[in-house]
DNA sequence: AATAATTTTGCAATTTATTGCAGTTTAATA
DNA sequence: TATTAAACTGCAATAAATTGCAAAATTATT
């Protein structure tokens, strides 16, 4: 076989599988590992691939995974559009914090008169950069990690509000173990959100659908809208359908 | 798996969730935690994420906000530097919004231990990126000229705090009318935050001095230490020396 | 087709990387 | 302050990369 076959070869193998091991491209092409890792070391010289210790990975695996600032940003945009056709006029409107509520603020109408109440910091930042829209605040401690209030007393203001709608920014979604999380106290607010709304939407990018975190914010019936960046027939989102969810 | 492989999987799993374990990466992965440790600490050091006590953080979480285009920063700042030094380990502090406030936010040391207390969100944003400080907000409405908390229930909250120190950022300081403001709302909020607080401080640049604006916060002493970039002996403080006021 | 020139390949010896483990130090939390 | 979990350190075992070199293969040239 000669050297340009086999590399061809190798860069086939590499980007069919993302992944390739020195020692079965040895086995494969029966040449020693040595060929093989000059090989590897040639291609990605000429970035056709990434060398790693013990082999190679696809370009395309690597950039996918390790690339913007705000992760899968153009999903986020996608479902903040369409959750925002779902606030009208007049609505109180009840948000969790996390980056696609975030993209939903910056996606809201220039026109629509609301009042948004949420703890999360930097959401209620962006959603008083609306003219028309009332931002409330949940006043109390606010977490390191989630910059949003937890504690007592914000969840006890939470409980005296009747939202219109809340919009849940989700961590992670199955529809065996619904809505799930992994910071206790962020569980609770988020609870203490979904009981005081008529109306809840999760808002979901499809890697995070069928995954599963520590602690359960709530059954997947509690859920009455779900908004992803995917076609609304897409397969898997089919059990939620089937479960009573509505999808956008 | 080879380890750049791995890096990106767990790279990927904290975009995803915003926050990852040791100890659940090592075992959905298989290898040890020391292992993941030092991914955590080579993604960390490379800048792709936040490494954390047990596990690490999404860099998404951790986004500074941008002091572009601020008046007289340079006073503030200096402002900031001798106001800092009135906080004490253990104490419990009220502070305002403004401009100045954020860079007293930015001005406290690593190792101060204390609680914050604040209407303002800019400010709150701040004091949660120092360890240890612990941030309460006020909740209620936020105003969208000031981005501070306005309104009966942030005061009715206020009232029921006994702060060891208020930092008040200042819009206006004569020493016949007092210190005064110019937003209604606003003026509630710093007068309820003065009557709770043990000492007041206002943070006031030399240019303020010897201005007024139309709403009263409250009486010239009323407030126990002024601070300003100018020496201490300038010509223009000597009126609030002889009405007792501190200077710094 | 024969041969010289060049490239490629495999091998051995050495160096470097990666990983897990044990013991210690440090930090978080009650 | 005591208790615990996590981080760090040094170390050893293994795997992989590198290097120099000689043999083999390929290409170029006559």
């Amino acid at each position: 076989m000669l050297k340009k076959e086999r590399q061809a070869f190798i860069l086939h193998k590499v980007n069919l599988h993302n992944r390739v091991l020195c020692g079965d491209l040895s086995l494969e092409i029966n040449v020693s590992e040595d060929t093989i890792r000059r090989d590897l070391q040639e291609l990605a010289d000429s970035g056709k691939l990434i060398k790693a210790h013990g082999g190679a990975l696809s370009k395309s695996f690597y950039s996918t995974f390790n690339s913007s600032k705000v992760y899968s940003l153009e999903n986020k945009k996608c479902i903040a559009q369409k959750a925002a056709t779902l606030i009208k006029d007049g609505m109180f409107v009840l948000t969790t914090g996390g980056t696609t509520i975030i993209e939903l603020a910056r996606a809201l109408p220039e026109n629509l008169h609301a009042t948004f109440i949420t703890g999360s910091l930097p959401a209620a930042l962006e959603y008083l950069h609306h003219p028309n829209i009332e931002v409330i605040i949940i006043g109390d401690k606010v977490s390191k990690n989630s910059q949003i209030t937890v504690g007592g007393e914000a969840i006890s203001k939470i409980k005296q509000i009747k939202a219109d709608i809340c919009f849940v920014g989700t961590n992670a979604l199955d529809a065996e173990h619904g809505l799930t999380d992994n910071d206790w106290e962020v569980v609770q607010v988020k609870k203490a959100m979904i009981e005081s709304s008529a109306k809840v939407v999760s808002l979901t990018i499809g890697e995070k659908i069928n995954t599963c975190q520590r602690i359960q914010v709530c059954e997947i019936n509690a859920i009455d809208v779900l908004v992803t960046e995917l076609q609304t027939d897409a397969e898997i989102l089919q059990p939620y359908v089937k479960k009573g969810l509505r999808i956008l």
